[in-house]
DNA sequence: GTCGGAATTGTTACCGGTAACATAAGGAAG
DNA sequence: CTTCCTTATGTTACCGGTAACAATTCCGAC
């Protein structure tokens, strides 16, 4: 009987209606609802009572508006069914949730200019306490700067800009260790499959690899760019081959890897003995590809715990400086990558 | 300078600050911004450039707290990592956010009745318009019957009860779909990897499997559960291998199908020449293993959509009478399976 | 010229809480 | 026995909108 009976019919009750039933006034219903302890135990008891009788749910949006605080966070993202954006809104609610926040989740079609103010709009509309931004973008952040002046606001995965703190894993590094590992492992030609030209993780990584191959005198030309998913992946690889020979691929993520694992078999290529293949995630399927997949972890469960304290903070105005934190990643190795063939 | 200037200064304008400023009365204000026709066109204008000019934007809040609509779709749901979760997430908040709503989420760190009386509890407070539960709970649905009375809700993956208009997948026909497959190639052994027993989703393809293997006379007893994660389709090949010697494997879904790929390459042996597996859910990689996963694909997307096109109607009252809908899945034959080795 | 109705604008009440202030009762200090 | 301060409770205003109703103007019809 936790939910009422009847047919939606009668009116939810309100503090009124629980100062009635208890015979006090409703300032003291909102005492009780409060935990204010000015409060009598007798009197209290009547209240508590009353509202169990009543079926009694306090009315956030009356307490909002009263407030001016929602305890909602905005999530700004754009493609949930990734495996990054979707780890990090799973965290980021099961943090904001132990904190007493709900979450509020706009999703954008594309992560254009348009999209972005369109989406932040939204969120200021609703009224949330402030907002997460999980957005991949480069640049063309325009209206982006002048967020947080109106609304608390982080950043997560996106190119850190001076005026809205943001957190994120060093992409630069991540790609830097996984192309050092493949040139500590004696490969020359190394190969890169990039994200969408204009995620910044992309040009991060893609970054993290071409400086790391120019640094030890190697070639950064073996580039192709993907959409981050398995089928981009598998055509990259077969672009890959008929522009030059790799030894070794370094992928921009796990599911590009995925897609170029099966290019690769399907080209009678051999992983790892002919062709080393390192991703970027360390998704759960990783360590169960046929050969398991060296890669980069990043935990993204603990990126979104601190974004949302972080958030928080702003909201309750405990200044924390001009916040630009980056997280190092973890590559691990596994059974993809194995040292060049000596010819 | 779309955001407003000067750190969180100054208090956001209310219709009344628009009304002042424009020299008319908040109710105009009011009129302008609902798009009633009532109002002259010069002194809409007058409204429009004083709205501009302060920056304004309407309180949600408010407008929630008086018309008693907030214009919130909650979604209780589990755990938003998983492919099927996060299809219908994805699918629902783009559904919703079309017809004008904004979705809430709530996500369960456990599926016990205890847990799902807290979230329906927490969206109920929060106060949503109606509830999306996207839970694959098969009973202990104990208060689950009751939420309808209070507030419209529609439930996706979960077990159809009389009183929660539900949207469902034909698991059940996915899997007998799947089993047959196996069978008209020529196999008699063929074993399941289901998913969580408490999963009423795990529930119905399992007994898809049974039913087919018993219907043609064939056993129905290799069979061992998982969470349906690759790891424990992994650790579920190595059990199976032990139990008896099965030439197919129904998975529970692709994840476990994945990661039982990975097992019998260890154990050597080879799909499909001697073992075919079949998956479910045709998520994004599933083309991409080697070899490609034979599975049944459900278009999650479409039946987000469904579900929140009914659930608007539920939330206008507009009366649909009981419904329970079935959508039926696809089976998708890939590279995994293959004729049954003839001793 | 007068009357009734439609179109436009304004007034007041209300949604369900919280906050600030007012009041009453009770106890310790002088 | 006062006086003052604390504690418990009630009153009133307010958050920012919408809804219902009142008031005014402008027309066409009689």
């Amino acid at each position: 009987m936790e939910f009422g009976e009847g047919r939606m019919a009668r009116r939810k009750p309100s503090i009124y209606d629980v100062a009635k039933v208890a015979g006090v006034s409703h300032q003291t219903v909102s005492r009780v609802l409060n935990l204010h302890n000015n409060v009598s135990d007798p009197m209290r008891q009547k209240v508590l009572s009353a509202m169990a009788d009543l079926e009694f749910r306090p009315n956030q949006t009356a307490k909002a508006l009263a407030t001016g605080k929602t305890s909602t966070i905005g999530v700004l993202s754009h493609n949930t069914t990734l495996f990054g954006p979707a780890s990090m809104l799973h965290a980021v609610q099961n943090s904001a949730r132990e904190l007493g926040y709900t979450i509020n989740i706009v999703s954008l079609k594309s992560i254009d200019h348009q999209s972005i103010v369109e989406g932040i709009e939204e969120l200021v509309r609703v009224g949330v306490d402030g907002i997460v931004i999980i957005a991949p973008l480069a640049k063309g952040v325009g209206p982006l700067p002048h967020v947080s002046d109106y609304l608390p606001a982080v950043l997560v995965e996106g190119e850190p800009i001076s005026a809205i703190p943001s957190l994120n894993f060093n992409q630069f590094s991540g790609a830097a260790m996984a192309v050092e590992h493949l040139i500590a492992l004696g490969h020359k030609r190394i190969a890169h499959i990039s994200g969408p030209k204009n995620w910044y993780e992309a040009q991060q990584r893609m970054n993290g690899w071409r400086n790391t191959l120019l640094k030890s005198g190697l070639k950064a030309d073996l580039i192709v760019a993907g959409d981050w998913s398995p089928q981009s992946g598998y055509d990259a690889v077969k672009e890959l081959m008929v522009l030059g020979k790799p030894t070794a691929i370094f992928a921009g993520n796990d599911g590009m890897a995925l897609g170029a694992l099966k290019a690769l078999s399907e080209l009678g290529i051999s992983v790892p003995t002919q062709m080393s293949l390192v991703g970027f995630d360390n998704m759960p399927e990783a360590p169960f590809l046929v050969p398991g997949l060296s890669t980069v972890n990043q935990d993204l469960g603990a990126l979104g715990n601190q974004c949302v304290n972080l958030l928080v903070k702003l909201i309750n105005h405990e200044d924390t400086g001009d916040i630009q934190l980056a997280f190092e990643p973890v590559l691990i190795i596994r059974g993809s990558t194995a040292r060049a063939e000596s010819k």
